[in-house]
Formats: C-alpha cells, sequence, structure tokens
DNA sequence: TAAAAATATTTCATACCTAAACTATACGGA
DNA sequence: TCCGTATAGTTTAGGTATGAAATATTTTTA
C-alpha cells in the first residue's frame, strides 16, 4: 500500500500542512500586532531591498503575483504613506514603487519580529538541520521547476 | 553572518517558495483541466473522507478556514449539484454537507490527476526520500504545534 | 421555566488574487 | 511618417479568505 506516487503524495501533503499552519500564524501576528497583512509586509520586504524602488511589472515578476494585485497593495499602502510612485524618465508608462522614509521605518520593526516569530516557531529545528533542509529544498525545488521548463505533456 | 535565527529564516523561505510553486502549478491545473479551484478541491477531498457528511462547523474545522468562508465553496459546489446540504436530524441548527454521486464520480477524476501532477514535480525525489522527509517534517511540525499550545508569551 | 450562555450557520465589509479586457505609451519597420 | 505590435499599468469580474455582526436554535442555569 505504497508506491513512489502515493509517497510524494504524502510528502506534498504534510509540506503544504506545515506550511499552512506557519503561514496562517504569520499573518495572524501580522494582523494583530501590526495591523497589516502578509501581501503587504511580502511588497515591503521587496522594496526595501530594492532602495532605489521597483518598476510595478518588476514587483509583480519577484513575487510571483499577477499585475492587478500589486496594483491594488500599492494602493493602499501608498495610501498609508508607507510607499509612493514615481514616474519613470523616459517612459511615461512606467512607475516605480519605493518604500518611504515612513515605510522603512515601519519595514525595520516588522521585519524584526517576523524573524522572531520564525525562530519561535522552529526553535526544535538546530541551526545546522535547517541549513541541511534548506539545502536539500533547493534541490527538490530545482527539480521542480526544471519538470516545468521541459514542458512534459504527460498529465496535460 | 550566520546565525540559528536566520538559519531558520532561510529555511522558512525555502519551504514557502517551493510550496508556493507547486501550490501555483496544483491551481492552474485545476482551473484548465477541470474550471475547478484549489479551495473547491479541498472542500471534495475532506467530503470524500467522510462519505457519511460534515457538518459546516466540522469541514471549517478540518479545512482550518474561517465559518463563513465554507459557506461560498459550498453554495457554489451545491449549485453546480456536486455536494448537497442535508439538516441534521434532532439539530435544526445544523446542516451536513456531503458529496452527490455525481460529486463523488468527479472527484475521484481529479483526485486522480491530483496525484499524478504532483508525482510529476516530484520525480527527482525517491520513494525513500520523500519517505525520509515527510517523517523529517512530521517532526518539525510537531515542534511547532506544541510551541503554539504552549502560548510562550516571547515575542507576543 | 425564564433568562442567559453557548452553538451552528449565514451575512457583511474588506482585502487578496487571478485572468482577461482596456488604456496609454513605446518602438520597429515599410 | 504611419502602422502594427509589444509593453506598462489599471480596471473588471469572479472566486477565495478573514473577523465580526446578525440569526436561529439549543442548552444551561438560576
Amino acid at each position: 500500500m505504497s508506491t513512489p506516487s502515493k509517497d510524494r503524495l504524502r510528502l506534498w501533503l504534510r509540506l503544504l500542512r506545515l506550511t499552512r499552519h506557519v503561514d496562517a500564524h504569520l499573518r495572524d501576528k501580522l494582523r494583530v500586532d501590526f495591523k497589516t497583512t502578509l501581501p503587504r509586509f511580502d511588497v515591503m520586504a521587496a522594496l526595501s531591498r530594492h532602495p532605489e524602488g521597483l518598476k510595478m511589472s518588476q514587483l509583480s515578476g519577484v513575487l510571483r503575483v499577477s499585475n492587478g494585485n500589486v496594483t491594488g497593495i500599492a494602493d493602499r499602502l501608498a495610501e498609508e504613506g508607507l510607499v509612493e510612485r514615481v514616474p519613470v524618465p523616459g517612459d511615461r508608462r512606467a512607475m516605480t514603487l519605493r518604500l518611504t522614509p515612513a515605510g522603512n521605518v515601519e519595514f525595520a520593526v516588522q521585519a524584526e519580529a517576523h524573524e522572531g516569530w520564525i525562530n519561535d516557531m522552529l526553535t526544535g529545528i538546530s541551526a545546522a538541520d535547517a541549513r541541511a533542509m534548506a539545502a536539500q529544498l533547493i534541490s527538490v525545488a530545482q527539480v521542480a521547476e526544471n519538470k516545468e521548463k521541459t514542458n512534459d505533456p504527460s498529465h496535460a
């Protein structure tokens, strides 16, 4: 009663269960402690890694979400003065989104708490184990992504 | 430049990236091949494991989503004749949701395809590795969940 | 047994998220 | 230059998700 296919399915369900659990906890903490959401945090995290700002399309590319999605989140963050839209010189279609000074301060606080929450939830894993698992997951991800690129027609 | 906290954060980001990748692919396949969605599939999967049906509150408990959420998904599945609401004798507040015969047939087809997609994406992992990783993830999840129950006030 | 508390579900407001349609701008070639 | 096409971004329609309020119905308790 254990085929390779079933073993992989079980691994996936395990993986999904853990990430959903952690994910839900993070969303809850962000909401209660900072009155924000994970998508908003993700946008600010991406902008924080690019102090010069990112074009809307670059942002949706980095976050792997749709274009229209980023528009709405940017609207709400801009309303609160955490991010700002800056025209791109030489291309009147494009807009650069970047953190305001206030946004930078706010994100620094949130990011530190975020790291703390994850550290708390994963305390049972040693630093060495964490590194080993992360390395293993990288290879899994590469396999999965390559599989996709080859556009295998089975099960299509 | 590597503290235990940072190692765990990196592990989490890795985990999140892989699950989001697989998740997105599954949603896409469900949409294109079956004109359905992952939440709908999840509801049908839960009902499939309980042929006698589940009360709305049990369902939202199993799926770990809000009550109001299940209402909407059940509405749409019921419209298509895949599930049905059955009154609970002796408690006029409650309703049992269960798959219709048509829903059972439809889910069987979708579930087989689902297993195939995951098997394709994770082909690079041997059955033995899959079992080992799943076991490791169980212990991680237990730690994470226990951590929550103790209600540790740090970072609260 | 009447009031109060608990339970089961739906409704509501708000935010996410996607694919597809749409607007505006840029750019390559005839 | 004019046209076709590609690109950047927003808008739209529909489904997903939450927490909180509203309804209806038990169950408890005083």
